[in-house]
DNA sequence: AAAATACTGTTATTTTTTTAACAGTGTTAA
DNA sequence: TTAACACTGTTAAAAAAATAACAGTATTTT
């Protein structure tokens, strides 16, 4: 299938988690505009999201949730799932470890990495912390794909470029240091900071 | 002026921060080039954003660091600053808190909220944590003009009306939930598994 | 059985964002 | 003093995303 928009992906992530919630409640289909109320967005964007991932309803009854639930796994999910390093596991690298753990998702943290003799060596929310000298050798053996970056601003440009190198697809930067990878590395950033200050900008009256 | 582009403001924002950066290294003067390399991005973009906010260098000399910091500051920050509460002070609440505490920005935390009487009355990284009951009072007392999300989902569609209540004008949610807020509220919702999910998908081969 | 209703799926349009093209201009080099 | 150069600022074009418009169809209502 070709590759989807960037923001029709996020959405479908999103509905999955939605219809997770509705499918609790007992009710086997849905409706565009259903979905779209859960998400506080549009029927028109679910249904147009749908038809970029070729899934049809069935007219007067709408989705099948099961079978939507489904299909979007197929669109975003590896047969085994895929694992991810958290680099940097000070307030928040613990916090999201914390997170995670005991989540059941196809998206699982197997490894963290840290220079802090204090750190290293020990479990976090089930999951060992280890030096950034073996970063590497287990990124490779565990076949780790993804790798989330909370260490500080100073040291992210030099992690991302050692995570290059051990061939991750991904990299989720929370550090507010901008970085360079290279195509093949998908990468997301999110810096706090850019995000409260664009907030303060539309708040602020003029 | 004329509302910019979200995204001209998510960059005006890191321009900022890597012109503060860049000043300490003692030059006085910069290149659109320049800039766009410190972010790695287009000189083009540059040029074009600082267009939009219509700040002119001069030919052959680039841009005034220290004139476009203050001109960024004018269309950023207000004069007194802003004034930013955190609610749920849970594992993500207090790393947020840790991180902003110290920070010389136009941003400051000034109350954090919780209904845990364990967390309530204590203090976080200089800030003080209060009763959810409290919210309304404080917030209005303060003049606090930005709330951050950071209870369970579950919680937070409740946390978003009430904050809605107390005349917030901007949000920006951490919570997995998406949260629906009337118009003249500004909502930024970051959820982190949506955005591990999106890396997963453009990650996977097929 | 015709008309109204309530949905889906798709194409068309609009809006937003990025990228490209290029005219203008002071500065250096020839 | 003319040409090449190295920048900026702006307009034009392209790409991405959101929104609107609407045709199609099974169902219900009249
Ligand atoms: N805490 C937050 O809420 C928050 C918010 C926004 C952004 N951030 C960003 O996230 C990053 C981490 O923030 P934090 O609050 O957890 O900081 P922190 O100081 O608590 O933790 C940083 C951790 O990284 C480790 N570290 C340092 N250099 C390293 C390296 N080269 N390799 C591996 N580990 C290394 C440190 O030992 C420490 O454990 C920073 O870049 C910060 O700007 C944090
Ligand atoms: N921890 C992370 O890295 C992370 C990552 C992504 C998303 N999130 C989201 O952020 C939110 C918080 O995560 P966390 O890990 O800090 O959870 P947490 O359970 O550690 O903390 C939640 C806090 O919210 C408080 N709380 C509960 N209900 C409240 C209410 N009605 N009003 C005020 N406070 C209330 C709790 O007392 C607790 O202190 C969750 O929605 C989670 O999905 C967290």
């Amino acid at each position: 299938m070709k590759k989807l928009p960037d923001k029709t992906v996020e959405r479908l992530s999103q509905y999955r988690r939605a219809l997770l919630d509705y499918l609790s409640g007992g009710k086997q289909h849905i409706f565009s505009h259903e979905i779209a109320n859960l998400l506080h967005i549009t029927a028109v964007q679910v249904r147009r999201d749908l038809m970029l991932i070729g899934y049809t309803g069935t007219l007067r009854q709408g989705y099948d949730v099961k079978e939507l639930i489904e299909i979007i796994g197929k669109i975003i999910d590896t047969r085994d799932g895929q694992k991810v390093a958290v680099v940097g596991i000070g307030n928040l690298g613990r916090a999201i470890m914390g997170y995670f753990s005991g989540k059941r998702t196809r998206l699982s943290i197997v490894a963290a990495f840290d220079v802090n003799p204090e750190k290293t060596g020990k479990i976090y929310a089930g999951v060992p912390c280890y030096n950034l000298d073996e970063m590497e050798d287990i990124i490779r053996r565990e076949g780790i794909s993804i790798a989330v970056i909370s260490v500080p601003g100073e040291e992210a440009v030099k992690v991302a470029e050692a995570l290059v190198l051990t061939g991750i697809r991904g990299i989720l930067n929370f550090s507010p240091k901008p970085l360079n990878v290279p195509p093949h590395v998908y990468l997301q950033e999110y810096d706090m900071i850019t995000m409260l200050e664009k907030i303060a900008y539309f708040v602020k009256k003029n």
